[in-house]
DNA sequence: GTGAAAGCGCTAACAT
DNA sequence: ATGTTAGCGCTTTCAC
């Protein structure tokens, strides 16, 4: 069924059918309700490629996601406490904001001609990128992107200064010093004086500001930054393993350790069990993300809630917002995030 | 970048460069790599409306899933232990086969016409149908789709009856029956006597023949079949938690139970632990999904798992190969499950 | 082996 | 207010 043969059957040309479709205003109640009536009586529905070949748009926004994981771990996305909500509500968001979501995951950076392609070849109007760290070819991507495209987790200058001039960029960031400060203060206030870190990759955005923001805010405290107490766990499974190990062997345990992810944090939580330290007794821990797992795990998990939720419907409105108006420019926005207390951090008597 | 300029530049026609593009054989070698130099040079793509209009596949394949979570429940999907690592998988093997993946969430089946949507814009050529339940707007689906479609966890004699006879289905199932079977063996190898159930939903097909294969082996094992054992959790957690807690008010408890997914058996294992009863030492508990959770969850849960993984590798391969054959009629498949123990269920002394 | 030309289904500028 | 027509960028007969 195509608009000619809905045109024929109505007795009116294929120009007016397509106005009645794009919602024009300058057609009368009763013909719009005419032509109306075949396009329901047929279910016609205009083809795609032929409306975007004729100059509207795909109705689609791509979302890329660039995994940590290893790519035969089977949970690598969706054990990923970072992807998961976040998947889920960009679809929700944009399937109810009219949007088709086109989703793929991005395993090394040398696979970001994925990105390149799927605009090249007009499958989407617009963008969004997350858990991309920075690299070459990222960067290579925001220099020379001029389709709207949204940046979950990027520093905002860097965008700024690698745009083109007629880019339309969005940037959404969460408050990640407020935070990492949070829980720094959270356990300050319990009375920990040794507080270590399980730091994720500082080729992250965020994985860097939390590092950051924790010495800051130790110093802040007046406290110690011991060398040893900053784990590098790179924000997943194995390292924190071996780098909480490593730091048993050593016998010198901090009274408290904050992960820079929940994955972090329950995969030192198990390692300590294994070894009979007790969490919070031995030892306290705060997560961040606030992933599902968090309030699973027994001694539930303390953690700094992200609204990954927000941030999609922040990214989907604004990717919307540019694709309607054509602005032009880069965007910030920073969303609050929020400290969860659960059981996993005690008072240091 | 259009076909046309690179015509002009490697001096040849469009229809050669089209040739080249679509690797026909009839293009001698020299020409191929002049064009394809000019190609590469220019970062040429073809535009995907056009060729589609012209007569190609989008070479994308819609993924539909069913959520029976509420809209307003942040985790709804990625929460869902079910479709995680599912919709990991599709986009993961799709991408690999060259296809792009289209993610939807139907949350009600009244939302159902979005499958038919998509399908007649010509968004997608195939489609990939998780989670439903059985009622009218997806029989309706079923009775009148022609494309390539395939459902994952359907009765595929229901299908066989209600599809047309130029249909391209396949259906994707585990091993339900054996699945079940095998964690009632497993209970009573253990001595377990009084078994009880956290049944799902039964308009859903794996969640009727799970019920069903319970009530069978029960017998078959000369196991007495209680009622108030039988607890409707409908695959949810708050329906899972009244279920429980009004089993626990009755005084009488099972020995053992197994739940239809790993969400309820989780749920019941936060009630059990909130009333003081013990698992497994007062109460044995199995799963049914293998989540990431169940590693994370004390005691760890003894499950089946359902190789999700392998189900959307099938599932996409089925339906690569109907694409590219144009086979038609219906595809069955049930792929195995396994039952893995962890701590969650004890010996019966 | 390669080019010319028709056509895929739609939108939009133009004409009426 | 509505019809006519010219593309949009590609694939594909059909000639040569």
């Amino acid at each position: 069924m195509k608009s000619e043969e809905i045109a024929k059957i109505a007795g009116v040309s294929r120009s007016t059918v397509s106005r009645v479709i794009n919602n024009y205003s300058n057609v009368p109640e009763e013909t719009r309700e005419k032509v109306m009536k075949v396009i329901q009586e047929y279910h016609y529905e205009p083809n795609t490629s032929a409306r975007v070949l004729a100059g509207k748009g795909t109705d689609t926004i791509g979302l890329f996601l660039f995994s940590v994981h290893d790519k035969r771990n089977p949970f690598r996305v969706y054990g990923n406490s970072y992807f998961g909500p976040f998947v889920d509500a960009v679809v929700d968001t944009g399937n109810y904001k009219g949007y088709y979501i086109m989703v793929h995951t991005i395993y090394d950076p040398s696979e970001c001609w994925r990105i390149r392609q799927t605009f090249s070849q007009k499958r989407i109007d617009a963008g969004i990128i997350i858990g991309t760290e920075r690299n070459k070819e990222i960067e290579a991507i925001i220099s020379d992107t001029t389709y709207p495209l949204a940046i979950v987790d990027y520093d905002p200058d860097e965008v700024k200064k690698l745009m083109p001039k007629d880019a339309k960029m969005v940037v959404v960031n969460s408050d990640d010093r407020k935070g990492m400060s949070a829980c720094v203060d959270y356990l300050v206030s319990l009375g920990h004086k040794q507080i270590g870190l399980l730091e994720g990759r500082d080729t992250t955005y965020s994985g860097f500001l939390r590092k950051d923001e924790f010495q800051k805010r130790i110093r802040h405290h007046g406290l110690s930054l011991e060398k040893e107490f900053i784990l590098k766990g790179e924000f997943i499974r194995s390292s924190t393993e071996a780098a909480v190990k490593k730091l048993i062997k050593a016998k010198k345990l901090p009274t408290a350790i904050i992960a820079c992810n929940d994955q972090m944090a329950i995969s030192a939580m198990e390692v300590f069990k294994q070894h009979g330290i007790r969490v919070p007794d031995d030892v306290s821990i705060i997560g961040y993300d606030d992933s599902p797992a968090a309030t699973v795990i027994r001694p539930s998990l303390t953690t700094v809630r992200i609204p990954f939720f927000h941030m999609a419907q922040t990214a989907i409105e604004s990717l919307s917002d540019i694709l309607e108006s054509k602005e032009t420019g880069l965007q910030t926005l920073q969303l609050d995030v929020e400290l969860v207390i659960r059981e996993s951090c005690k008072k240091r008597t």
